[in-house]
Order: structure tokens, then sequence, then C-alpha cells
RNA sequence: GGCUGGAUGGCAGAGUGGUUAUGCAGCGGACUGCAACUCCGUGUACGCCGGUUCGAUUCCGACUCCAGCCUCCA
């Protein structure tokens, strides 16, 4: 299989360090605030990632961070007059509630910065050891930009290039602009930790350096983020980590695509975000995540509220055609299951692995009048494809009723008028038969006539 | 100013040096009491200008526009 690495900017063959086994580490979020739309993408898009690697055989370790100590998070806990932990294990609880609705696996550690403040300082401590970070006068420790000579790598830029301290002033007591913060000195009364140089906490960007290295060693496979770690997030784990290890931090950098609105970046200090929380109230979970599924991983997408329907007109086909048929899951080999692997073997090419699910639904379909002993095979295959991409677990009736919309009639009121219309068709009163089909169809309830009688559905408004 | 991506049919969204992506919407037909669902058929899309080539949407170069990063952000 193939990976786009973003530190070559091509695909490349995966070989992971160890045969039949990944390590994967993925910065999480900062628990300062509900996570957002951003956030569940590169959630959906690691989480498919894992499964696929793991369909594929692998024995994947994917390690995701929880960073639950930093600037952001003591100025919310102040304004909140709320104790600091107390706002973390408020939000990781949320967090972990999100995913779960969007049917995204936990990974399998989630370590946080605040329970590996010893591994961030002895880091530190070697990286001083070797010239490459100093104590500054305040109590600060920095690291010495320019003293890595491949910094700029990830990101392809010169040092020279940068415009540092254009948009935000220059800390005097760096020795130079481009210098980044690794132990920030705690002001009175703010939480902390003892270091050997003074009361404080971990910079950003050391934590995952040391929470990568001790889950995962000092090199692994994949490094995975958002968009917008690239710099100068992962571009400083790579400055830390190979300065202290002296080895290659990471074999393969993965990078999810944006989110956007009206053709921006959805983050917050745009403040143009929705929280998944939000969208989830009003949308079918699997609607999001198959939004989320439908573009490829890298590339950006813009949401709105038309591109949900989309996404759940073009679910509704799949529950559709699973509808009515005992799924027989038994693997087996097919062109549709070939076609699926090929596609999510080059980058994990989602769109197309969901056109071969498309095309074994029209299969299943035509398979239903046709072949009737067929269809449990093709819903199957189909049902276990989609597993691997974390879709289609829903009975198909759940999804289509639209659990989670409300309707204004029961189901026995709306059966009820099914067995109603049922009789004015059997005495040829179709003039009635048709009203109380509008009459339903007015309160988003759809009805199908078939042989076997007659089944109705929730429509997306 | 530096560095990344991107520009595909009505919309969304893949991909390819010469042959159907896929979904939604549209159109024609089948099915149906009529519909819905489903099935069959249907669309001559690849930002602009040059170049390479027998042939380019696909490769190369210029240009235009869009987005992202260079400050915390997934």
């Amino acid at each position: 299989m193939h990976i786009y690495n973003t530190l070559t900017r091509r695909k490349e063959p995966f070989k992971p360090l160890v045969d039949g086994k990944v390590s994967m580490y993925v910065c999480g979020m900062t628990v300062y605030d509900y996570c957002h739309l951003g956030h569940a993408r590169v959630m959906v898009a690691f989480d498919v990632i894992t499964r696929y690697l793991r369909h594929r055989g692998y024995d994947v370790t994917y390690v995701r961070n929880i960073t639950d100590i930093d600037d952001k998070i003591l100025k919310r806990a102040e304004e909140n007059g709320e104790p600091i932990d107390a706002l973390t294990e408020r939000m990781i609880a949320a967090m972990h509630e999100d995913e779960a609705r969007l049917n995204v696996l936990p990974p399998s550690q989630e370590p946080r910065a605040t329970r590996h403040i010893d591994d961030i300082i002895a880091m530190i401590e070697t990286l001083i050891d070797k010239g490459f970070a100093y104590a500054a006068a305040n109590g600060d420790v920095y690291y010495r930009v320019r003293k890595f000579t491949d910094y700029g790598k990830l990101n392809n830029r010169q040092l020279d290039d940068m415009r540092s301290g254009a948009r935000v002033d220059v800390d005097v007591h760096k020795e130079d602009p481009l210098d980044f913060v690794l132990w920030k000195a705690a002001k009175p009364g703010e939480a902390h930790w003892h270091s050997p140089w003074g009361d404080g906490r971990p910079g950003w960007h050391i934590e995952c350096s040391a929470m990568s290295t001790c889950c995962l060693g000092d090199t692994f496979d994949i490094h995975g983020g958002g968009p917008d770690l690239t710099f100068p997030h992962h571009e400083n784990e790579i400055a830390q980590s190979e300065a202290a290890t002296g080895k290659t931090y990471v074999n393969t950098w993965m990078h999810a695509g944006a989110v956007r609105v009206n053709q921006e970046k959805m983050s917050k200090s745009l403040g143009n975000f929705f929280t998944i929380r939000d969208v989830l109230a009003e949308h079918d979970p699997e609607v999001v995540r198959y939004l989320l599924v439908a573009s490829h991983y890298r590339s950006a997408i813009n949401y709105s509220v038309d591109s949900l329907v989309e996404a759940r007109k073009s679910l509704t086909r799949l529950y559709t055609a699973l509808d009515g048929v005992n799924a027989d899951e038994q693997a087996a080999a097919s062109d549709a299951a070939e076609r699926f692997t090929a596609a999510m073997d080059d980058d994990f090419n989602t769109p197309i692995a969901l056109a071969a699910l498309f095309d074994l639904a029209r299969d299943l379909n035509r398979a239903k009048s046709d072949q009737p002993a067929e269809a449990p095979r093709l819903a199957g295959e189909l049902k276990r494809l989609a597993g691997v991409l974390g879709l289609l677990q829903q009975t198909p009736q759940t999804f289509l009723k639209g659990a989670q919309q409300q309707v204004a009639l029961s189901e026995e009121e709306i059966e009820a008028k099914i067995a109603e219309r049922q009789a004015a068709k059997g005495s040829k009163d179709f003039a009635r038969a048709d009203a109380i089909r509008d009459e339903l169809a007015a309160l988003g309830i759809i009805l199908k006539d078939s042989r076997e009688g007659t089944t109705w559905v929730i429509e997306a408004p």
C-alpha cells in the first residue's frame, strides 16, 4: 500500500518498522472547549485509517494525546471560575461522548500531558545537555532553533524566509526570535510543577515529543494531525525529538484536510466553527461521518447543511439496498472487495471505496428481484466492507425510520393510516388512498408499496 | 514576501496520456391503479495561454483565481 507523506510530498510505499505492526501517533485535543467539526475530521480520518490497517491485518498501536495543561485552559478555567481539573475532565468526557457517537473507536492509548511531566522534564534536560536548549533568566527554557540544521524540513522552509515577530512581539528572553518555549515559568498562583528551572509547566510542542517517544519509541511509523499543525507544531516536534535522540523521529507524516465554512477554514480563531454536539443535535451521527468519509482525507471540505442533506440521501440509497435482506457477512472474494481494497491501499481513497459500495448496492438491488438467493451474500459483502469505514452498522430500519427525528405520528398511528389506505385501495377508492399517502408525505413519511405490502421511511426535510 | 495545496459536467466528488468514476439533481423508458422505491438508458466536464506528443483534462512552463501555513488553532 501507498501513503502520502507530508515530509516528502509524495505517495510512498508503506513499510512499517516492524513487519505486521504499525505505530501511530496523532495530535489530539486541547481540552478547554467542545470539539468542532475540524476535530471530527481528524478523529474520523485516523479512525478509518486505523480500521483499514487492522482490516489489512496490521497490529496497530494508535496513540492520541490529550493536552490538559496549556494557556488556553488556564484562561478558560479562570473565566469559568472553575478548577482546571474540573474543566479538563468535563471536556474529556464530552470528547469521548462525541467520538463514540461518530462511531470513532478509542485510541489504544490516550496519554495526558499532566501525567507525563517527568518524561517531559527528562527530554528537556537532554536537550539542554546537548546544547539544543537553554534556560533563560526569567525561568523559561527555550529550544535553540538555529542549532538544529534540519529545521524547516517538514514545511520546506528556510529560517531566514520566516517573518519572525511580524505578527507577534518577540520575547526579549530568547536568544533568537525563532526559538520556542519548552518550559514555561509559572506566574504566582498559576498551576505548576517543580523542575530544575523552577516551577512551571511544559510548552505545547515538547509534550508530544515526550509522550510519543515514551509510548512508541524513538522512531515510529506514522504521525498524524490536523492541517494547521505542520507548522510550527510538527516542525518543532521533529527538532526536539531528533535533537534529543539523534534518530529519525517519524517515517510517515500524515495531515488531514481542513473543514471550511463558506470557503474559509473552520477554526476557533475565526469563530466560525460548529461543535460536533450542535451538529449531532439535528443530524444522524452516521450522516456526519459519511460526509467526512465521502471526501479524500487530505482534501478540504466545505461544510454546509446542504452537504449533510446530500450525505443523508447517499446513505439512504445504501441502507435502502440493505433493507429487507438478511446479510450474510461471511467474507468472500469479490470484485467489489478487490476494488475497495485497491482504493484504500492507494492512500486511503475512500471516495473510490464508496463508489465500489454503490456498485455493490446496485448489484444487490438487482439481485433482490432477479436472484433472491444471491442477495444475502451481496448484502453481507456491502455491510462488511462498509464496516471498515465505520458505516452501515445500524439496522436499515433504524436508519431509514430516522430514529433521531421527531415525527408527529407514532408508529402505531402510521400503521393505522396504512391499514386505512390499504382498505381504501381494496375498495378501489384511490382518491382516498392517495389522500392518506399525501397526508403522511406532508409529515415526511414516505410510503413504499411492494408485493409484500406497504413499508415507510422518514425522509429528510 | 516565503512555503503548501487546489481549480473537473447543474451540485458534490474521484481519477486517467487515447476507453463508464460514484452520489444527488435532470431527462427518456420499465415497474405501479397513480406514486415512492428499484431497474434500464441518457449528459460529449475537465480555469486560461503556450509547449511536449500521433493524441493532454491528465506531463512541462507562464498566467489568473481560491484556500491554507509563516501567531494559538485539528
